[in-house]
DNA sequence: CCCGAATATCAAAGCGCTTTGACAGCCTTG
DNA sequence: CAAGGCTGTCAAAGCGCTTTGATATTCGGG
């Protein structure tokens, strides 16, 4: 069923329908009635193609997710934020594309995007440093909201982030509020803006207070599970162990609390735990009771998403001058993985 | 630059033009040329939609995640699955669509993808036994992939999955060969196809040997890191304790082993484990050293999206009248998580 | 040297929709 | 009652491409 058919069926031009299904004024009340209902008993549904070839829009939002050919890794942040922004554009009547690309085609990737028009804007996600592709799609003209931001890049954009810094540093602060003095960092790959951020927020915390930053407590690497147990584990059997961590992501958190338990220490209590938690849905930092295991700094990346879609459209639909950007402070929670340094350590 | 400027500057008709870029025979060799360069310095790419239209051909695949509602879930395979999936794709030049359906509006959303004609196929992930999708598929006529079976459907249908009842057998017979008689079973919620098969091959492992499957150390339900710690945790503390576990998940297992661990057993050497390993990225399940940390049903889910978009294709562009079906083997791999039954266990 | 086949190119139709500009018909208003 | 303003509807152009069917051009063979 197409618009020629419907309207043919109705005894109306093409135009009536059209403009009687896309809400315009000038069609009379009841031959939009007359139209509306024509319309679903048919089923009919514009075609797509042949909509956004007409207006130039193409209704649909690409996510680029990078993958880094080093390590053959997907973002696992990235199902849930996908997650939240889905839901969005299917309220707006958006699609999504993906866009899968190992970053040594990033460039070309881009411009045949752009080119061939499926996409009327796209999420970039997991920002380097620095990173090629905001330059780039400024080029182009594509718009583009960032989820994270890039500290090198001097040009005004788009994006929204959790305060990295302010969340690492407070966190930092709360193990030091309790006597800890031998705090480690197991970060994500610093060439990550967020990993960055984080680095400077625990420095900053530490220098604070006039503590040097040992860089033996201080490791970045991919957020698995093993690399947290094996960062973890090295650091405890050092000479002059750390009595606390500070932890980029509740994964690698994970393998650290193994580190611990293995070596018959107790998280909680012989040392202190503190994640980065994103709210990942098949990691619910809860007990059964629903009491956090790790004290954490929380922020839904599932909800990141949902703005994310909704900045972008809202670009879209009507460009302002000056980026938007949003900022969203992390909590700190209280959890079972943190208490005083003991005596002694 | 579209295909009428690029051929007023090549002084070519849009026909030659396009049956050049095309590789259509009757152009000669030397105009082809012509136009490939001169495309390629101006960077023409044709319009994707205006293609599409044209050709009824959507150059896109749709990929349909159901968000439980209940749960708002996102199965952590995802992400990997697309990865490999979307190497296919854009080798063979198509677009990834991603349509994330809560469960509730599932009809509705089907029949809106068909009737705008927008994806040229669907993968449909994580089947549910019985589930409506597959014959709404049919009805609406949209070539389709599934990402597993449905065992309550009885016409053909294209699917690929993983031998999830003999993996889960041979888990459980291996465990058995080791001398263990009270082997648990962490599975995921069995309404979910894939869950379902692997309780039957366990059972059918036990019943083999004769042996009957005890209801409390049956357990099925989200495959969280949490959710496998409350399950073990029960398990281990009732009166005739588990000597085995069998689980669903690298994730639920990590969960497993934190309740061994915390009861002051040692996994691999008390109590042993089996999980089945999708190979997800973000969860190698190796140390350092790239042993095994988990003894492990293993099948790559990366490798399976790959060629669940390879047999997707193959159905869109030359159509057979049988349905295409692959099975892979999962490999049992040996870890350090399991160790014969303790005498007096 | 002409004819017919093969080769290279083209004009135009069509894909299904939106949107512009025009046009009937009707109602006010002076 | 004519002029002018609304209303509701329409025909047709255009979005950028592919593809059909036709038309030049070339070439070898009789």
């Amino acid at each position: 069923m197409n618009l020629k058919q419907l309207s043919d069926l109705l005894g109306l031009s093409q135009t009536t329908v059209s403009r009687a299904l896309n809400g315009y004024p000038e069609v009379a009340e009841a031959t939009r009635l007359r139209v509306e209902t024509a319309a679903r008993v048919h089923g009919y549904i514009p075609n797509t193609r042949a909509r956004s070839l007409a207006t130039g829009r193409a209704m649909s939002i690409g996510h680029v997710i990078p993958i880094s050919t080093k390590h053959e890794m997907v973002n696992p942040i990235f199902a849930d934020f996908i997650a939240g922004a889905g839901e969005h554009y299917a309220r707006a009547g958006y699609d999504m594309h993906l866009i899968v690309v190992p970053d040594a085609e990033e460039a070309r990737t881009y411009r045949a995007l752009a080119a061939r028009r499926n996409v009327d804007g796209v999420i970039v996600h997991a920002p380097r440093v620095h990173d090629p592709r905001l330059p780039l799609l400024r080029e182009i003209g594509l718009p583009f909201v960032v989820h994270g931001r890039d500290s090198g890049e001097t040009a005004p954009y788009s994006w929204l982030d959790v305060n990295n810094r302010r969340a690492f540093a407070r966190a930092t602060g709360f193990l030091l509020d309790l006597g800890h003095r031998r705090i480690a960092l197991i970060n994500g790959l610093e060439y990550m803006d967020f990993a960055l951020r984080r680095r400077d927020g625990f420095l900053r915390a530490l220098a604070d207070r006039g503590i040097a930053a040992d860089p033996a407590l201080m490791r970045a690497d991919e957020m698995t599970e093993p690399n947290g147990y094996d960062a973890a584990r090295a650091m405890l059997a050092a000479p002059d162990p750390p009595t606390a961590f500070v932890v980029s992501s509740i994964i690698s958190a994970m393998g650290v609390r193994r580190a611990i338990q293995e070596r018959g220490l107790r998280m909680g209590a012989d040392v202190s735990v503190i994640a980065h938690d994103d709210e990942l849905s098949y990691f619910r930092n809860a007990d059964g009771a629903g009491i956090p295991i790790f004290t954490a700094t929380r922020s839904s990346v599932r909800q990141a998403g949902r703005q994310a879609a909704e900045m972008l459209l809202s670009i879209i639909e009507k460009p302002e001058p000056d980026p938007l950007t949003r900022l969203f402070e992390a909590e700190l929670t209280l959890g079972r993985s943190t208490g005083p340094r003991r005596e002694g350590d």
